[in-house]
DNA sequence: CACCTGTGGGAAAGCGCTGCCTGAGTTGTA
DNA sequence: TACAACTCAGGCAGCGCTTTCCCACAGGTG
């Protein structure tokens, strides 16, 4: 078609060169009739432009827009699993809001390995995102995360923003959850609707979400009447399989006396609803279980999860407005909701 | 520290030239020193360089590597929805394998709106990603449809790869699943332990996934002498809440004989289950039902769901590996196998 | 008719990086 | 001692794009 024998390598992306070559203007014409910038184009100019970028499958390469510009439409998202619930609905959150702000997401997953996320972040770092997000990250201020937190610190210094979801010692931008209170609101239902003696399974990993709804539960449990030893508190992997085998714990060593079982996340207290059947109980009857999220499982296992609703999807968008700078997203922690629901039927 | 009073901008990234600068060597060592070129590097100018480029939190601009070499580390995965565990967990495998591969996936959501998708790719093309993968995509010759293969037929014509992961009219590299095959076996399987009469619950949009396990059902009741009528056939939603609607739709209109209800998905099965106990039957005992793909939940639903596994996570594994070269990937389609659970007792 | 202003296309610089090419320095060989 | 043969640091072009800056030209004014 074209004349110019210059460079036919099959498989080379058309270049804007080529589009201005191919429509008989020049770069910067074609620049500016495809992007539109602040300067006008003759509607025939532009108009031969648009066309001759049809013909040739023209897509913008955005690393040379990146270059020049200065500035990705890259938002950087890092979870510890995205095939968790809770994590894929923050997720779909940062994407939905993504997306309405014409950003691209970039994900990368953790595994929860203190190592990977550190390699995860340098990684990623290099995509210049405009913001990272970094939801279930570790807490606790050991060596591999304070190289984290310096890892972050020299991001945020190169003009990125950071935004941590959950609270965590680091100094950022976090999107908090109330799992305190929740947890406080929690235990003085279930006291209200006649339980007095409680267990609780919660992670070992020293979250501060746990960390927050252990103590929570227990301020609750204080303030109303109920009653929680500490050798009915089970430590076990923040994970479907943990809640299962810590469930399976309590079982073994037998109840004595606990009445509901609080799992410190849905995905637990559905791990354990299945150790409670499994070993030929009747969950709800025999033993009561609650757990804390409202994953959308909840509704559907039998019987339907007592549990505290944390807007999962809308943390995600929070976040991700907070760091595009919307000051009220930083306003206050994200509310959460008591449910109660059959796993937990009123006693006595 | 230093001299020249050239860019103290104090929010720009530490760049090449600033290490190279910091170190007192050339662009081109400070380059060769960190990325490791084929050319050797005396080992105390390297040193320097590394050293630099810690003190100054140099992180490469991959966008500025990309331009340079012509090519970059992405990989454009496309869902219909994260939230859904289905697609969450082949993500999980995408994401599992570019990670060993040392690539970086970029994620998008579709919402199953053709339309979306469209734009997506189009977007996702501007990154020049290595791969795209496509999961979950509308399949139905349209006119968005072929818009869509002319979409992804310019991004192969640039030197990309696409792989759809589930079969699709579209001329492209393919992840197949056995869907007939594993439809036969269960309807076979079903009929084996004494079922006779079916229902089924199947999506409406004309997925071919639908289609196959829908005809690979019939096809094994037909060789194995069980029966389906085209009345207990019901098309709805390819979600929780579809299944949920459908089978209050079979139950409102009277079961009429109907001993198992197949869904099409798992995540159908499990509203199919809800639907069933609110309606104050017992699923299993009532009504059976069998889903299919084995998402993670179906071990903790009561009772716990008959289903047709899919190996889901692999399934995302092998789509990035068949981009990325490897034939074996390509082989066959990926075998799924009956799993005989609680929810379909055995019959007479 | 001389001059000014506004409009809008084109040339060219340069974003951060890699990889070829050059050339200085070192070692080996006759 | 002369010269070939290496080795390896540095110079520089250029990846695809945006954005000044420049300039030609059209139209307006006194």
């Amino acid at each position: 078609m074209t004349d110019s024998g210059i460079d036919t390598r099959p498989n080379r992306p058309a270049t804007l060169h080529d589009v201005a070559r191919e429509a008989g203007v020049s770069l910067a014409t074609a620049s500016r009739s495809i992007n539109g910038s602040t300067r006008k184009v003759n509607d025939e100019f532009r108009q031969r432009v648009l066309e001759a970028a049809a013909r040739l499958d023209y897509s913008p390469n955005v690393s040379a827009q990146a270059m020049v510009r200065g500035t990705t439409t890259t938002v950087a998202l890092l979870v510890a699993d995205i095939s968790d619930p809770y994590f894929s609905s923050v997720a779909a959150g940062v994407i939905a809001e993504a997306e309405s702000a014409a950003l691209i997401v970039t994900m990368a997953v953790t595994d929860r390995d203190a190592e990977r996320e550190l390699d995860l972040v340098r990684a990623l770092r290099g995509q210049r995102p405009r913001v990272m997000i970094l939801a279930g990250s570790r807490p606790t201020a050991d060596t591999a995360e304070s190289a984290l937190g310096e890892e972050l610190r020299a991001y945020e210094g190169g003009g990125g923003v950071v935004v941590l979801i959950g609270r965590n010692e680091l100094d950022l931008r976090t999107v908090l959850v109330d799992n305190a209170g929740g947890a406080v609101a929690l235990a003085r239902a279930l006291t209200g609707i006649g339980y007095r003696r409680f267990g609780v399974l919660t992670g070992s990993e020293g979250l501060l979400a746990e960390i927050d709804r252990l103590e929570g539960f227990r301020a609750g449990l204080e303030a109303s009447g109920g009653e929680l030893r500490d050798d009915d508190i089970v430590r076990t992997a923040f994970t479907r399989d943990g809640g299962y085998d810590g469930m399976r714990r309590l079982l073994a060593r037998g109840l004595a006396g606990v009445e509901l079982v609080f799992a410190a996340s849905d995905i637990m207290a559905v791990g354990a609803l299945s150790a409670i059947r499994d070993a030929g109980l009747t969950p709800g009857t025999d033993v009561a279980v609650a757990g804390f999220d409202d994953i959308p499982t909840t509704r559907d296992v039998t019987p339907p999860l007592t549990t505290v609703r944390v807007p999962l999807e809308a943390l995600g968008r929070r976040a991700l407005r907070l760091a595009l700078g919307d000051t009220d997203a930083a306003a206050r922690a994200v509310a959460t909701e008591v449910v109660l629901r059959e796993s937990t039927p009123a006693r006595g």
